[in-house]
DNA sequence: AATGATCTTTTCATGGATGAAACGAAACTG
DNA sequence: CAGTTTCGTTTCATCCATGAAAAGATCATT
């Protein structure tokens, strides 16, 4: 590519337009037109020498190259957003975690936010693995330890599963429409037939409660829970180990530290009182 | 700092500025007038919330934040300059090692540059140390471990000095008015009088084989250099490890792992040799 | 097949960013 | 200390990127 030609704000608009799936989705983001975005595109394009979308009648799709340019500078924005902050650290630290961990962490939302300052806190709750390696996470908690370089690991402690509902006599599960390992192990049940269906695991959570279905829940969700009682054993298949997982070089600035260590702290209490 | 009104592209011209250390010292980088230039850095500074320049009467001076920021930005460059290349590694490798290192691997280049396709090579010949944690470099040779995080060392070897001339009969010493440790030695040795003086190590060869002057050479040049012999023995003063560090990220590149190969083996069988 | 909806792209008038030139300020120079 | 050089800044006419509107393209719906 002729790096000469690429212009660097150009790059943000990429990073808008590709996020949209289109121009015109990407209208708002930017406060630049549609027509003004479709000449940029065609400019990075251009300057990278590639082709990065398909323009498809419904919008923009990225193309492998594409996918890949939107991966490197999705890294570049969380720099640059922290540039203006000399030293401070990012301005928004970015938590990713399965729902339960999530759950657990926005109930103790006020521990880890105290005396952060101006650092906003964003909590990305997606089953499926985001790679924390190209910063779309500062802090993420996963159930394996990852084998990529560069990250920053720490082992928190153990999850176990277990079916809990208000009590023994409360019958029907819940089956969560989600690819997780729980979903996964309560549709290989027998005995799950007339099964409730959500799509949020928070949900499960809510029905349990309700006194209307068993749900699979962690230990540590369940435990804490008023009113919920375990019905079945810890379910052994489902047990893994948590780690807290940061990118190497930002886990030394204050404020990333400073959550970190706090959802440690939450972590491990959670599992030592479990 | 609000970064919704920061331009990416006013980043660049930062850069430039900076670099340059002036307006109209950046015209020729970026293209742009120093008009369009000055109110460029104003609105960065604006966007950023923070003086970066001191304005002078002979150019722009940075501030301390103004350094800050050039360090960061320094680092998105390079990422920038490899976005279009699509997981073939950065676009230009930067070498930065001192001065006796840089010659040799000069006289090796083609061995270094053999089969590197459009990746470019850079040396970076100076004497003070670079930061390498913000990528300014992305291969150095350094003389001691550094204890930054994420850089990985690889020992090379040891290095040693001795003074070198056509034959003993050749007295006067070469200084070199550069701040080394080898310049700082000899200017401590009381026969070292009436000395010839250079400012570029490598000129201090050029006279030692011309037969002027007696030198203060690393045995690995010195050596290898036809018509050249030790007229004093090693200095153990100056003797110290050599190290090849790199950037931890981007060590795995193909096209940097190549280079560092090779870098590697050309020290490696200076040092055997020696 | 026709209609409508939802995109992108083209057209074209406009305004804001741009740079040439003039100006001003400070520091060398002899 | 006047002359000269070397910067940054101001001014202002110019021009190019911009967005509103229209056109074009494709899909969804009836």
């Amino acid at each position: 590519m002729d790096e000469t030609k690429l212009n660097w704000e150009d790059l943000r608009l990429f990073l808008a337009v590709a996020r949209a799936g289109g121009l015109s989705a990407a209208v708002s983001d930017t406060g630049k037109s549609a027509p003004t975005l479709g000449r940029r595109m065609l400019a990075v394009e251009a300057a990278v020498g590639g082709e990065l979308f398909r323009r498809l009648p419904r919008g923009y799709e990225l193309t492998e190259q594409g996918e890949d340019l939107l991966a490197r500078i999705a890294d570049l924005e969380t720099q640059i957003q922290s540039l203006g902050r000399f030293g401070r650290g990012p301005a928004v630290i970015k938590i990713s975690a399965g729902s339960w961990m999530t759950y657990v962490l926005c109930r103790h939302i006020h521990a880890i936010q105290d005396g952060l300052g101006a650092t906003r806190l964003q909590f990305i709750s997606a089953e499926h693995v985001l790679d924390i390696a190209h910063r779309e996470a500062v802090i993420g908690i996963r159930n394996r330890r990852p084998e990529q370089r560069g990250l920053a690991c720490r082992k928190i402690g153990h999850v176990r599963f277990a079916g809990y509902a208000t009590g023994k006599s409360v019958r029907p599960w819940v089956r969560v429409a989600v690819k997780t390992p729980s979903a996964a192990w309560l549709a290989a049940q027998p005995d799950s037939g007339d099964a409730v269906e959500v799509t949020s695991p928070r949900n499960a959570l809510d029905l349990a409660c309700a006194g209307a279905v068993r749900a699979v829940l962690p230990t540590f969700v369940g435990d804490a829970q008023e009113g919920l009682l375990r019905v079945t054993p810890t379910i052994p298949e489902l047990s893994h180990d948590q780690w807290l997982v940061t990118h190497d070089e930002e886990r030394f600035q204050p404020n990333v530290r400073r959550v970190i260590d706090r959802i440690y702290e939450i972590a491990r209490s959670l599992h030592r009182g479990a």
